[in-house]
DNA sequence: CTGAAAGCGCTAACAT
DNA sequence: ATGTTAGCGCTTTCAG
């Protein structure tokens, strides 16, 4: 077919024939190099764009041991990619960031992939570096990918090593600043709903929330994992509800999870806030899709996307970027507490 | 640095010497050809496990002129691509059937990419082929894309040719039976908030509208663009009210759109369905996200995706795929309408 | 069933 | 500044 036909045809080769030089010479063209005379960049650059000529990627990686690629791994199943809007931020950002350089982004939502294939591309050299976020404790195949090329984690890795680089909201800091929130609101029968366990911002964020409560000595009224999803928010609230002691204040370790829980609040009759006060944590869209808007610590997660691709591209040329990046969170105040 | 050095380390080569066979045996092991001795294939086999081999990607690309690589390309920006959840079902589906072959995805956000890399990356060879969802009359690169490689659309292709590849749902007949619906319920004064006239499901649901209207001698009363997305739906509904004369029934070219517009409704202190009636369009989780619960055309995304992946695999075997698959809709009732 | 040999299209010393 | 020469790591005839 006449597609098939088409493709790959013009190689390096014929455009140093049209150019009427080595193809050396068009090499140094294409990679820009500066040891090129006017006249032959001239007649290259014609040729090139007459031939319609595009270089090889599998020639050139092989050569040059360099794909120009990045790995974005995603440990997550597809459902939950796509519903929380924190990774299109990060994505948003990372995309941002390489749209000015001339790196291409390869998604991979390893957690649909049984057989693996994440790792094996890695391994296979297909890209440069990786960054890794929603990183849980049982992803062990990270490690063999962080083993075979640069990786940047978003969050801080599950078991930190010096030599990690990563980038990091300050989650600690932002759940003590929002339970802060809700005292100083003068509440003081609080609960939280956290992140898994298995996660360090789901970790870090339940340390912030009892950090406040023992600075101000308070008791927790209650803990519920709600697992960073809509659903799971809704099942942990339900379990709060069910146990009748029910706090007056909540701090929800994410909107989604949160938007859950006030799902489940409405349908039992209880105001917001009146009855009972919700923060949140992220202030992605679903912040203000929800009735009554949600009052929530903002994650600045588009520029930890682009400073994950910013740290990772310096790593790739030799640059020595900082280690560990940690981006301030701030208190958005709307009307659920 | 040590990741480095151990990159891409071993190589075919070093197989062959710890099995004791040349490399083309090694070869043959890895690409499963039958004409492999038994014992050869036991030590090839060991000597992989133990030197933890993974073929280097540019290399056998480069050999076999093949990727093992699809590009998915979504003429959207960022937001677009996550705000709506037919994305999330497309690539599942894709995920879903790719991840039963040795096939990778590669994901282009085209829009957010303003130097063309998309067009360059697959005709540098990186992939095998594409599939291509969202496709607007505007996006002229996707014809260069499919000069160079085999292509399957999502959803008839803007310029329809004999040879094109694509899967789409029945638009036309599934707007047509929604508006049926809504003429059944007792509704005459229909009006509906289409999806952009630049592509084909947008100019194709409308046309089902149409048909409908004119099967029964009904005149419309309101038809607004809503550009297929949630605040264009909401626009859509601001300018149809704004107009006056409004319709007692909508139907609405997709789920995210008539969020919008039921937002608007709400606030405009108008009841669903006792003042209008709201019918959508795809049965994606936003349906059962809004109040009340939206009465919609399901359309199978998840299978359209499975789909494409599968034609676009055939083609790429030298199969012969049918050029046009067709997929049925099915109205869902619900308290809309 | 297996090995030898010839590239795939490109980059990167090394000469000149 | 430019051309020549070796490969990069793999697949794929072609012999045997």
């Amino acid at each position: 077919m006449s597609t098939d036909a088409m493709r790959g045809s013009v190689t390096i080769e014929e455009v140093a024939a049209a150019a009427g030089v080595s193809r050396s010479t068009v090499s140094r063209v294409v990679n820009g190099s500066s040891a090129v005379s006017p006249e032959a960049l001239e007649s290259v650059r014609r040729a090139i764009g007459n031939l319609n000529y595009v270089p090889n990627r599998a020639a050139r990686s092989l050569a040059s041991r360099q794909t120009h690629a990045i790995a974005l791994i995603v440990p997550e199943d597809t459902t939950r990619f796509f519903g929380d809007p924190f990774f299109a931020a990060i994505v948003s950002g990372i995309n941002s960031y390489l749209s000015k350089s001339d790196y291409v982004l390869n998604l991979f939502i390893a957690n649909d992939d049984p057989g693996d294939k994440t790792t094996s591309y890695v391994r296979s050299g297909a890209v440069d570096g990786a960054i890794v976020v929603s990183h849980h404790t049982s992803d062990t195949f990270i490690d063999r990918i962080a083993a075979a090329v640069p990786v940047v984690y978003g969050g801080r890795p599950v078991r930190e090593r010096e030599r990690d680089y990563y980038v990091d909201v300050d989650n600690t800091r932002g759940a003590h600043d929002a339970t802060v929130h809700l005292i100083e609101r003068g509440h003081r029968r609080l609960g939280t709903i956290a992140g898994p366990l298995t996660m360090p911002a789901g970790v870090d964020r339940l340390k912030g929330f009892r950090e406040a409560l023992s600075a101000w000595d308070l008791d927790e009224v209650a803990v519920e994992d709600g697992n960073f999803t809509a659903d799971g928010g809704a099942e942990a609230m339900r379990r709060i509800l069910a146990r009748g002691d029910t706090p007056d204040a909540i701090f929800v370790a994410s909107d989604l999870m949160a938007r859950g829980a006030m799902g489940v609040l409405a349908a039992a009759g209880l105001r917001v806030p009146e009855d009972i006060a919700v923060i949140g944590f992220d202030d992605s869209p679903v912040a203000m899709s929800v009735t009554p808007h949600l009052t929530t610590m903002r994650q600045p997660s588009f520029a930890q996307g682009e400073r994950m691709a910013s740290v990772l591209l310096d790593l790739l040329a030799g640059r020595h970027p900082k280690h560990v990046t940690i981006l301030e969170t701030e208190l958005v105040v709307r009307d659920s507490v």
